[in-house]
DNA sequence: CATGAATGAGCCTTCATTCAT
DNA sequence: CATGAATGAAGGCTCATTCAT
């Protein structure tokens, strides 16, 4: 039974890996059983022995990119309370920005993210409660500290977002900025250097505006 | 033959309207003929007739399009070198925002640029090229005034990026926003706060980074 | 009304002309009313104006090409007995190779036929009276002479089939026979010296067999 | 394995079969895939999933046709050097009326080679290559014999491709035989008298041919 | 009478799913 | 459990025909 089991994981294995690649690359409805099936090796009814038809598949790899999800969170929640504000956001930028453009990891989690926003196929606000919020509060903290306590929180949240946006949108908008700045790369490099934008330009925003809160309530 | 050809115009137009809607919600792929029809309210085969096939109704839509973004881009185009540039930039902002996020005009045309980037079709550098590039080209020189002449374009440019990627994340992420920022509105006031808030951070950054500069180089 | 009646006749002569290209060029099922509009540069409604469908349109092809067979046929009937049987023969075999292999002139009444062999759509009999059986009475009272009087009826019909069929083989079987006999070719020469083979072979076999017969009655 | 092949095969042939005689029946274009697989009584998509696609079971039925004429063929040149050339060219012409005429057998082989002279699909030399240039030149070497060593090679072609003619006048003009000589039978008697017919009027012409080219040599 | 536009039936193909072994 | 084969429901496209001017 053991060796069944292992046998059997492994298909389910294949297959899920296999969805999770195929998925993103095409989205829901773009991606046939077959292309899945032909990735993984594995028989075409297989997809719907392990996991009932296509539509479950597709949850089922909502759930894997779950788990991989707070694993990969853990990267940069580990530095909680260990550096000044100004390192923590730059370390947040940049391990944010690894997780959705470094080349070297299969970016399939945060594509198959990007599909589900345009074409939503219900199970959406999972994701955002148990991969977004986490990321989104604990940047939140940090620009707290950065702007001080009294700060309203909606503009708190709203500076949030905009560092946010500013990495996101290498990742969403990624082919234009191939385009449209042809010298821009993301490797190493490539990655460091946009990270020591994104963060300079925060900061500054966030010094700047701080510094006029205090003008102004002086 | 003015009658004539507004009624042959309705039958084109109405397809070409519904296919804008439809392929924007869903994306090429999952779009079909049949649903542009119905909801065109013609015959199946008028695609072919007035078209050709699915792939070149897909192209009419893009060059319309582009033809609604040439129009649109005009509002902030006018106000070339009436005004500062910090209200330039503010302009800018709110006319983009309300381009891609005003829920009194169909948003299909900024839905299908997005499909285009998770799923290419081909066709995809003309638009970057006469729909994107263009805003692009207006924005940087705002923020190039904003920052001084001497500052590397490089660095320029992302800046641009940062504008702009605060003002899309609300569009490409935008049920991440209704969730986690329920109070957030997308009317009119809603739109005129983000703006704000967007200039203030932009301005606040690029002001701060120029003052460094500057002192960088005394 | 005459001009009427002679605008009218145009169109639907052109039509006419055209169809009988594009059907003898593609069969009934392989073409398109719209082919034989475009040909005809009419309009695609002008067939069913004129002929009320595409069948009809086919059945008034054919009614066409039997006044053409009929007209055609005089070449060799007006011959009669004017000449000796061999001379006949020849003339009879060559104007018949020129009917239906001359690349001077539109072979479209002949691959109507056989395409109407393949696929009868009907009002097949009517080709066979007005078309067929005239030839093949004139050609077997030649062979009757050149066999002798008391020939059973059935041998002079068979034998008349004999020489009919040496000549059809080169029409039906033409792309095989261009591609197993690449130097024969069908221009005024090559059907000069097909006739003569033709007429030199029958002659032969009948002239023989006639001998033959006498021996056997002796 | 066995049950499995056979009831895989089962399909697979039952597919096979059935367009075979359909496609004969109606030409490629006439032929819908929905005709085969009802008379094959199987579901359509079978047909793409055992075939691929419409024009490669066309492809694999001409195939099939090429492996049974092959066989047929064996017929006649089992008989290789055994006989006299008169004896070889009547149960050429027997054979090769059977496999054309032959009602006990289906004819479909035939029709669809003529089929495709009318409406060619491409695929048309492989069958003349492998189908048809064996038999011809089989017969052409008999003609050879009959005609004597040093008739130049057209001549001898020409004979051949007469003593084929006069059989598949038989097939092409079928309809009209039928008309014209009602009382033609096509079963195994009326089959051997057109063979007898046939080759005493071959070998009539032949022998006559001869001895007038020896007559003119001397 | 002629024309451009519109229609609906039908065709080939693809795909997710199920069946039998 | 795994597999190859089978199924039926769409999907995109073509075509003969009809409509309105």
């Amino acid at each position: 039974m053991d060796e069944k089991n292992r046998s059997t994981d492994s298909t389910r294995q294949k297959l899920l890996t296999a969805a999770c690649e195929v998925f993103a690359e095409n989205g829901f409805k773009n991606t046939t059983v077959r292309d899945i099936c032909n990735r993984a090796e594995v028989n075409v009814a297989a997809i719907n022995y392990h996991f009932g038809n296509k539509e479950k598949l597709y949850e089922a790899v909502w759930e894997y990119a779950n788990n991989l999800a707070v694993k990969n969170r853990g990267n940069f929640l580990g530095l909680d309370g260990t550096t000044d504000p100004e390192k923590k956001i730059r370390i947040f930028v940049k391990t944010f920005l690894d997780n959705i453009l470094n080349q070297d990891r299969p970016e399939w989690d945060f594509r198959i993210v990007a599909h589900e926003m345009m074409e939503p196929t219900g199970a959406f606000n999972t994701i955002i409660e148990k991969m977004i919020r986490p990321s989104f509060l604990f940047l939140r903290d940090i620009v707290q500290e950065l702007l001080g306590e009294d700060v309203p929180s909606e503009k708190v949240e709203k500076c949030t977002l905009s560092v946010v946006g500013q990495c996101l949108y290498y990742r969403f908008a990624n082919p234009v900025v191939r385009q449209i700045l042809p010298e821009q790369t993301f490797d190493e490099k490539g990655l460091e250097e946009l990270a020591d934008h994104i963060t300079e330009f925060s900061l500054s925003a966030l010094k700047q505006m701080r510094s006029g809160i205090e003008d102004g309530r002086e």
